[in-house]
DNA sequence: GTTTCGGTTCTTTTT
DNA sequence: GAACCGAAAC
């Protein structure tokens, strides 16, 4: 058995072996956050505690497996029974077993981001809110995010919208509950309402909630400051039994409160619990102190926050260069260099990541990147699961799993050359509105509803659908998948994209993938709920050759690389402009951001600060220094611009 | 009457 | 890219 001394340093140690009751541990960047709560789960196994009595939740998936991975490594096999996970798996799980005691089916289908922006838009067409003069489905989508999220009406967020936005308040509230309704008729819930119907599950169900109080005698939390209030209040209260509730963050480090987080959650959460007991991780083991000092100095000024200051613990190094550069072309050379110098003087590629505060941030670069063949990987604006690609093929197991997922059976439809709209909706209304995929006249309905053409890709479509019973698919959705290529898919695909190997590839890759599911229910329901960093990591695993790391801020969270090279360090982009006046912490916020890009860095820190922007016609837009550099001691970094 | 195709415009951050 | 719009093609 592992002597947790040993492994841990005072301060990580106290807190991993702590008695019990509420307690917060205030974990700056760098400073082993990860390893002391894979050590308290160990521990806690250690001590005898069920594993499937430990919750765990976390941000990703990816932050669940790797903690539960290392702990089995210190505790043993037992680990695999803790529950781990992001909230919305939690709820996911738990309304998969619950749903019909707050009025749905188990059988609910997920909606993801895609979804349920064309659901959105197809509610206001609708009402015909359609024209530039109105917001686009995702803003609406937003807004009535915001509105779930922290339980205000949606009349509450409008004011969000421009001012020249055509739609009324009221008009904002109709689409809002049209869309609700639509929702329940689909039998679906958006990822939102995963969260909201789990508070309400235990909201109204005092024996369930009993049940699950009983069950997980200690819950853990990791990134408690990116929590919002439904997710606060649901932790609160599948912890108010035993009361052993471990929660980890760091306010510094709160980055999403435009998706609803509020890091008052964990501002106040000492007055919330009284008698709990604090912990704070201050040394740093990631960084040099030039990096650390970049950080302390530019977190400094934030208004109320908990005061930390990150210690180093590393030998003196060089510091963090600033370099100024004409534009986004000179950046990309720029980087291009620097990388080369990097690669000369011994890191991996893999030791080097370029991140920024946008996807489209990164555009010159990826091309001067491909055109010079350094190799790259990133995880680019389009997640893996919601792919065009990916939702077609997936769209077929949809239709099979549930006969009411109308937007599915859209989705299958519209791949026959030679229908579109009209001849989607009238095979939908031939079928009055329910499609079972796995009933012959159903599938012969459609067939005769088809435009003659159509009808023999059709044929094909249905062979796979009827092997599904026949040949008993139900438990290999790789198989189903399959056969759908090669039945139609393959040719489409082909058809449609430039890129068609590329993606054949990537349905390959989810092929694989299904592999680890039992069913096809068990892999629709958590495919949506997948993450393209959790895609990613498989990816990593199976490519052969590393590269540079492309990434946004937000995605490099709890990541780490020797070199940082962050990318337009100007007022506008970084901090950006929309969220300066957008919301009032905003500033706050881009500085915890860029808080965050600083102490990813080991090592090297490099800054780039362009003059110029230049727009799509041609025109220049001049560029002020990012804040955040302007407001930096200059003795803290070291200038490089003019290497040119 | 429908579907498809080609051109144009825009791009914050994500479970 | 991908969403949208108008025009060509079926």
């Amino acid at each position: 058995m592992t002597d947790f001394r040993d492994v841990l340093n005072d301060e990580q140690y106290a807190a991993a072996t702590a008695e019990g009751g509420p307690m917060l541990v205030l974990a700056a960047a760098g400073t082993g956050k990860t390893r002391t709560l894979v050590y308290r789960v160990a521990y806690l196994v250690d001590q005898g505690v069920a594993p499937r009595r430990i919750l765990l939740l976390t941000f990703t998936n990816r932050a669940a497996k790797e903690m539960l991975d290392r702990a089995r490594a210190v505790a043993g096999e037992g680990v695999g029974g803790v529950w781990g996970g992001t909230f919305h798996h939690l709820a996911n799980r738990l309304l998969r077993r619950h749903a019909p005691e707050i009025g749905y089916d188990r059988g609910y289908t997920i909606l993801d981001q895609d979804d349920s922006r064309s659901l959105v838009s197809s509610c206001m067409k609708d009402r015909k809110f359609t024209g530039k003069e109105f917001p686009k489905p995702a803003v609406l989508m937003s807004l009535f995010s915001s509105a779930a999220n922290t339980e205000r009406p949606v009349e509450d967020f409008v004011w969000k919208l421009s001012e020249k936005s055509a739609m009324a308040s009221e008009d904002v509230a109709l689409v809002c509950g049209d869309y609700s309704a639509r929702k329940k008729k689909l039998g679906a819930m958006d990822f939102d309402d995963l969260l909201v119907n789990c508070l309400r599950l235990f909201r109204e169900n005092p024996a369930t909630t009993e049940r699950y109080r009983e069950q997980f005698v200690h819950v853990l939390v990791d990134e408690y400051q990116d929590t919002n209030r439904i997710q606060a209040e649901l932790v609160g209260r599948i912890a108010g039994g035993h009361r052993n509730l471990f929660v980890v963050g760091d306010d510094f480090q709160s980055i999403y409160s435009w998706r609803g987080a509020d890091f008052q959650n964990i501002i106040s959460f000492p007055e919330r619990y009284p008698d709990l007991s604090t912990y704070k991780l201050e040394t740093n083991y990631r960084s040099v102190p030039e990096i650390l000092a970049v950080a302390n100095a530019c977190i400094a000024g934030n208004p109320e926050q908990f005061q930390k200051t990150l210690r180093a613990t590393r030998d003196s190094y060089r510091k963090p260069a600033v370099a100024r550069v004409r534009d986004g072309q000179e950046q990309a050379r720029y980087v291009l260099e620097e990388i080369r110098q990097l690669r000369r003087s011994g890191y991996k590629a893999s030791d080097i990541a370029v991140l920024y505060r946008a996807h489209f941030n990164s555009m010159e670069l990826q091309m001067v990147l491909t055109r010079e063949q350094v190799p790259y990987m990133i995880t680019s604006g389009v997640r893996f699961f919601e792919q065009a690609h990916i939702k077609d093929v997936c769209s077929i197991l949809r239709v099979l799993v549930s006969p009411t997922d109308e937007m599915a059976f859209s989705r299958l439809l519209g791949l026959l050359p030679g229908v579109g709209p009209k001849g989607i909706a009238k095979a939908w209304s031939a079928l009055g509105g329910v499609f079972n995929a796995r009933d012959a006249a159903h599938r012969k309905r459609v067939r005769a509803s088809l435009r003659p053409a159509a009808r023999e890709p059709w044929s094909a479509v249905e062979a796979v659908l009827q092997a599904y019973d026949e040949e008993d698919l139900s438990d290999d959705a790789g198989e189903v998948i399959h056969r759908f290529m090669e039945a139609l898919y393959k040719k489409h695909v082909m058809n449609t994209y430039d890129n068609g190997p590329r993606r054949l590839d990537d349905i390959t890759e989810l092929i694989l993938y299904t592999g680890r599911f039992e069913s096809v229910e068990q892999f629709l329901s958590d495919v949506a709920l997948l993450t393209n960093l959790d895609a990613e990591v498989e990816a990593v695993a199976n490519a052969p050759e590393d590269g540079i790391r492309l990434s946004t801020v937000h995605q490099a969270k709890g990541l780490e690389w020797s070199a940082v090279i962050i990318l337009w360090m100007t007022d506008g982009m970084f901090p950006s402009a929309r969220t300066l006046w957008e919301s009032e912490g905003g500033e706050a916020e881009e500085r915890r951001l860029f808080y965050v890009a600083v102490t990813r860095a080991k090592d090297e820190l490099r800054l780039c600060v362009p003059e110029v922007r230049r727009n799509r016609d041609g025109t220049v837009m001049y560029c002020s220094p990012s804040r955040f550099i302007e407001e930096l001691p200059p003795d803290l970094v070291e200038d490089v611009s003019g290497w040119f």
